[in-house]
DNA sequence: CAGCCATATTGCAACGTTGAATGCGACGTT
DNA sequence: AACGTCGCATTCAACGTTGCAATATGGCTG
């Protein structure tokens, strides 16, 4: 139990600087030797101490990863990859969740500073250029997504701009017209919602069509709750939408939800369009059309502009700003308007 | 970027040792030699390097949590409790996927004697009494789950045969008399699955109904794509099920998704039970019955059993077996079996 | 046979922190 | 006045590991 290299020195008859040896390879030893400390080795189920290594080293093999919220399927899955990768480069990932508390970005930041990690990969939602370009910052940073402005740290995200546009112009071109925007966060510093809302203005006002204020419903969380109760109100309004285009798969399956707890046939009556390309998604009924971004390219490119500036640390390389790509999947909750029997509709 | 105890006790004119005082509140500091001390603190940035501390405390304040997969609804959540119930204990959670490899799994349990980790919390989907029982085990581990029999660590699991009997008896008292289960894994050493098996054959039997075998689906893993095929399997069947108990909501999404495609209406014609109570599931269409365990607690009595064990070793406590409780949530896919006009059913 | 190189092994020091022991004045008590 | 005590600060050592330099042992060349 806890066996130090003093331990299967003694037992082996030699020098720790030896046990080291054969623990590491670093330097030749004799076959009879390595033998006999390798026994020792074994015998003893020696374990060599990270706390020491890690002192030694300089380095951790540890990397952080920060994400507002660990259960959200986005989220998850973007987790799971990213450990999975980090596990390929024989790093291992500590979790850290936000949940979007602004303090508990940036006291994460800070905290960095106490080299329990290598790298920090983070996915902010409220953090500021201020907290970023601080000092203490010899541990190298990534950011997923658009939040803060380019050029403080390495970036990795998909082009929010194009995605929505792209989602919506889908929709205008199955022949809908009243498209409802759920996902709007007028209280946050968000900018990747920004974008998505702007990627949405950008694809009506191609198509001729104007923005609608009351067609954009704000939330104050990407949860199905938040794409429920939008939906909800955009159901009671006057004039309902044909449409919805919402900036998670979450908000989007929570509009589902509703539209058929309401008796709204989608995509019949009502075309929904997601974002995040979740597995969620691809299960639901009717299942939903969803922007995918190409998230195990998030994660090794991610991994990869860590790996750069952890190996390299003299590198003055200004920082990256990598984009991801991401395609539209298109499923049955964006099928065609026009009202057809049920059972032929459903069978696909 | 980088100061030790060292340059602050310099700048500060002090011994590193006042410094490290001033730092962690472990002995008396003159008021103003504080004052003094503070401000160099400040002035530097001064972090701890968590290496130095976890080789002196023989702590490094991580604990291990090893489960199956991130991306999975059921794990991503009580990965987030657990994530969020170490932070209140000022532990940092590192993740480590396993995909249910039994390699991986051991080589875990192995790794853990290089006191990375003060503890683990291992969710093992194949792991046998053998490595468990196996020697250099000095960091206590806490198992989520059926899988190993009692006693050779703490455990922390529901009542699986209670569960499942009363999930099964839940769809034989809303009038069911074909039901299925799906999510039987025979090629595996999974306790779990065979006793949620168990306690579906135990409903059954008390209310005089034979178990079919051809009702019983095998999957090889429990996610949605493995409850689909099962679903549609059973639904090519000469005799259709009335209902289908899934042993987890992923599997039981999967079902609904294909009982959706093929037309078949649920809660009318086919009632669905899951386990695992996912949000998921609260936002299918229709809404997921589903068995919820207490995930909360499950999180919590993990890590307090964690604490026990890492904050008093000498205990001799022989394992712990904390059961931790569970219900049912009844909602609309196990509603009411006679047809009713469709719009009246989906208007809650 | 001296001199040199290659191989194998070792000792020392240091990574940054904190526990334990020590120094040393000032204060209170007898 | 002498003694013990308390508060504050310091020194020393150690946690387990590895880089560096030094040493020992042989085999080879000139």
């Amino acid at each position: 139990m806890s066996s130090r290299l003093k331990d299967v020195a003694a037992l082996a008859g030699v020098s720790t600087r030896t046990v080291s040896n054969v623990v590491s390879g670093s330097a030749p030893v004799a076959a009879e030797t390595r033998a006999r400390v390798q026994a020792a080795l074994d015998e003893l189920g020696y374990r060599p101490n990270m706390a020491a290594r890690s002192l030694r080293a300089g380095r951790t093999g540890l990397i952080g990863l920060a994400i507002p919220e660990l259960h959200s399927p986005y989220f998850g899955e973007l987790a799971s990859l990213i450990v999975e990768a980090a596990q390929q480069r024989s790093w291992t990932v500590v979790i850290d969740q936000t949940f979007g508390d602004p303090h508990a970005e940036k006291r994460l930041l800070e905290g960095v500073g106490s080299r329990l990690v290598d790298g920090l990969v983070i996915s902010p939602w409220s953090l500021g250029p201020e907290e970023l370009s601080d000092r203490s910052r010899d541990v190298p940073v990534v950011l997923l997504g658009e939040q803060p402005p380019r050029g403080l740290a390495d970036r990795v995200a998909v082009d929010n701009v194009l995605a929505a546009d792209g989602a919506t112009t889908h929709l205008i071109e199955s022949g809908r017209r009243r498209i409802a925007a759920i996902g709007v966060q007028p209280h946050l510093h968000n900018e990747t919602a920004r974008q998505r809302l702007a990627g949405y203005h950008q694809a009506l006002r191609r198509a001729g069509l104007l923005p609608d204020p009351h067609l954009e419903k704000a939330v104050t969380a990407l949860h199905r709750a938040d794409g429920a109760s939008a939906m909800a109100a955009l159901l009671e309004a006057d004039t309902r939408p044909d449409a919805v285009f919402a900036f998670s798969d979450e908000l989007a399956l929570g509009a589902l939800h509703i539209a058929h707890e309401r008796g709204v046939r989608v995509p019949q009556d009502l075309a929904v369009v997601g974002f995040d390309g979740t597995e969620d998604g691809r299960y639901a009924n009717p299942p939903l059309t969803t922007v995918v971004p190409d998230k195990r390219q998030i994660a090794e490119r991610a991994l990869q502009c860590l790996a750069d500036r952890i190996y390299s640390p003299a590198s003055a390389v200004p920082p990256q700003d990598v984009v991801i790509s991401h395609h539209l999947e298109k499923r049955a909750s964006s099928g065609p308007a026009r009202p057809l029997p049920t059972n032929i509709a459903a069978a696909v």
